[in-house]
DNA sequence: CTGTTAGCGCATTCAG
DNA sequence: CTGAATGCGCTAACAG
């Protein structure tokens, strides 16, 4: 490779024309041109894999032959498929999907948009979802938004620029508008989303019964002893907070708990920038005993608001969250949550662009369905009053 | 999208057959065939996006005209070139990787191979790492080895088969033969290493500087007034792990701390299952009272177990540990540790990586090199004794 | 069953 | 400066 004969830098180096038999490059560090011999680079062109023309000269068959046998359609003698595979193998024969593709029309790439990486909870998602996947020979582009609409929207054109085959997503809490998704679909872009779904796109979706486990929450804080429930989460327009804030509401009246205002916080700016918000809430005269938060991530913030202002948890103050956040477990006192079945989920999600895909000519045959998969109650220090 | 017409059922349908006008499908689900006409599936083929055909008989050009306005080079006129890129902005264009992937044998894809997904390390180096290459025009596939040798190399093998221009790996504790990254090289395939480097391979190596790291770690405890200061880490197999320990063992020299040779445990089973040595490391009478350990796992590890056996810490028991784990700041005590500057090293090495692409062909320059980048320490209440 | 041919969308000689 | 022709590796009609 090419170093700076000056300074020795070697990721700053660019061509800079050719002058006679040389090359010339330029180094953005030293700021200092210098010349190579084009002689001297012996290129060495690493013979790119063989092909199936190579597998059809050395067998004396046509290519189309070895078309076929690879792809085991059924017009072919089974001996000469035989022997072109095992010949294949023994060449070292790889299929060369960026040709395939062209043909094809295909990319065999899926892109995968999550919000973030490091928790355990997106990257199991992608962990699901790769396993059946790759299985049928797709490969993931995976994009996080970081919880950004407007990353959002430029993963998803980067995946569309990119011709994936199809798209797997979990929106962000800000994303209200899906027209980024609409076009993806409209280009044939068959879309699936996962674990945060919404209402506004005819695609399927797969998730935790978030209403379901939002009651498992609340019922568990009643069963606790706690008295003054109250809930925190993101406002109105995400569907995936109504649902969980619907569950926790009919599940107060089922109890016949009293219900009251004062104790609900369902705005935007909790899953931002909430510690002032929450430590305001948690101020109050007259809190909750308990709480119910739409996420781990509220929860945690709660969690440690309420210790700095030295209320006891669970004691004074039970906490419970949603989808079992890696830092739940670690941080003190543990946060009790609602566990998502988090690989099925992916793997599910999966399943369902792939049968999107291959089908995707069948266009008169209407696809819409929402699949809800058990959620899971994990009992922690953080409810564990009695 | 088809659904079983006996069951409803969307995701294990799989084709069967043609029978005369109809398509026949076979249901995994309720194990029925069922048909559905042909002609009732109007093909409707998206367009594929336009193509430089388009755009160059819109204009009236010849297609390698337009090929080279959109090429920027300067073999075209700048009116022509400016009134084809107009055209072709309006018309919506946009190229087709795929297509220019075959001419060129690129795949415009870049492969990542790391140990895992879910820590905000490994995610923040990849954020690096893609921060610099997709403004190259270059594409992402993110492999996790889940710290599995085995999954390493079928990983490596994957991007080998996708024909990736380039790989950027992190090696796992366990990997101490290189032969599939070798496999790699051989077929022109550029590999940079970063965060966990070896010295088998001459290629581009980005990281930490470990033995400065390791200096400082066993510097803080020594200026919070341990005296019987332990080592725990992998064993000596591993290369990094090799590092640390030495600027643990250096800096105990510079101070003229007593060394002990049963405060050191460097065994591969630490990295994995290493609760029950712990625990019997920390129970034997004469224990140290301050631990260096080569990672944050491990210090959580320790962190844990000591709580468990009623050691104070930070009081009776100080740990530090390496690389800032995303559950070290919120464990109980929180845990000291050493950060890396991740974002950086990301960056670093897709730089390195787009410099051995570019200059792929140059062979006779030798390249090899190791970039160290500076870590800092990040005291928190696990060391915090005075 | 098998071989021949024609592209898929584009970059790149080679002639103007 | 610009256009026509070639081919990257492979699949899919179309003929045997």
């Amino acid at each position: 490779m090419i170093k700076c004969l000056n300074c020795k830098e070697v990721s700053g180096i660019v061509k800079s024309g050719k002058s006679n038999g040389s090359q010339r490059y330029f180094c953005k560090y030293c700021k200092k041109y210098f010349t190579i011999k084009v002689d001297e680079q012996k290129k060495l062109k690493t013979k790119e894999g063989i092909t199936i023309k190579d597998i059809a000269q050395k067998l004396g068959l046509g290519i189309s032959t070895i078309s076929r046998a690879l792809n085991s359609s059924d017009e072919i003698k089974k001996e000469t498929k035989k022997i072109i595979l095992e010949t294949a193998e023994s060449m070292g024969y790889e299929k060369n999907l960026t040709a395939i593709g062209l043909v094809k029309q295909q990319s065999f790439n899926i892109g995968i948009i999550v919000p973030e990486l490091k928790s355990d909870f997106y990257s199991t998602l992608i962990s699901g979802a790769n396993h059946i996947l790759k299985n049928k020979g797709y490969r993931i582009y995976i994009m996080q938004s970081e919880e950004s609409y407007k990353n959002e929207i430029a993963n998803t054109n980067a995946l569309i620029a990119s011709r994936v085959d199809g798209i797997i997503a979990s929106t962000t809490f800000e994303t209200k508008d899906f027209s980024h998704f609409t076009r993806a679909i409209q280009k044939n872009i068959p879309i699936v989303f996962f674990s945060r779904v919404n209402n506004e796109l005819k695609t399927p979706k797969i998730a935790v019964d978030n209403y379901l486990g939002a009651c498992m929450a609340t019922e568990h804080l009643i069963n606790k002893g706690y008295k003054r429930i109250g809930y925190l989460g993101g406002g109105k327009d995400f569907n995936i907070g109504n649902i969980r804030y619907q569950g926790f509401y009919d599940t107060l009246r089922k109890y016949n708990i009293k219900f009251q205002n004062k104790f609900i916080l369902r705005e935007d700016y909790i899953i931002h920038n909430s510690s002032q918000y929450i430590h305001q809430y948690l101020m109050s005269k007259n809190r909750p005993d308990g709480v119910f938060t739409m996420t781990d991530t509220i929860g945690i913030e709660v969690l440690k608001t309420a210790k700095n202002l030295g209320i006891k948890i669970p004691e004074d103050l039970g906490i419970i969250g949603f989808s079992d956040h890696i830092v739940s477990r670690y941080i003190s006192p543990s946060l009790s949550t609602i566990r998502q079945p988090t690989m099925e989920i992916g793997m599910e999600a999966a399943k369902g662009l792939i049968n999107l895909i291959d089908n995707r000519d069948d266009i008169n045959i209407e696809f819409e369905y929402t699949t809800l998969l058990k959620p899971e109650l994990v009992a922690r220090d953080s409810t564990n009053k009695l």
